[in-house]
DNA sequence: TCCTTGACGCCAA
DNA sequence: CTTGGCGCCAAGG
């Protein structure tokens, strides 16, 4: 029981994380996937957010690859869903990237620290 | 049960 | 600098 809890962590764990992401801000797969330990699987933090689908009250929005490209819009209900929350938050997208990406970057393991 | 796919990222050529 | 390949872990067919 506690070996299959400390797996389902990883998903709760991910959640967690994307939804301390401040308004305005954005951060990668990769960067969660390191800051939970689990450097090298940032695929999960994908999947992770495939099943945070339901759950609306995570900006999965604010989550792009590391380059800052918006891979993950295809996922949404709408094809520009995702562009538009994050214009909303304030964040300039242009053709599925990111503008100025590297200073609107949010590094949890250096953010929670 | 085995094979393929996938919201990624790093390394080698 | 650009392109291709491999590794990570999980889920679906």
């Amino acid at each position: 029981m506690s070996e299959n809890s400390q797996k389902k962590n990883f998903f709760q764990d991910v959640y967690e994380v994307v939804k301390l992401i401040p308004k305005g801000r954005v951060t990668s797969y990769g960067a969660i996937a390191s800051y939970l330990g689990s450097k090298g699987s940032a695929r999960m933090v994908g999947w992770a957010l495939i099943a945070s689908h339901p759950m609306t009250q995570i900006p999965a929005h604010r989550v792009v690859n590391r380059i800052g490209m918006l891979t993950g819009s295809q996922h949404f209900d709408a094809p520009n869903a995702m562009q538009e929350r994050l214009e909303q938050d304030g964040v300039k997208v242009e053709n599925n990237q990111i503008v100025d990406f590297e200073k609107l970057f949010w590094d949890p393991a250096k953010e929670l620290m």
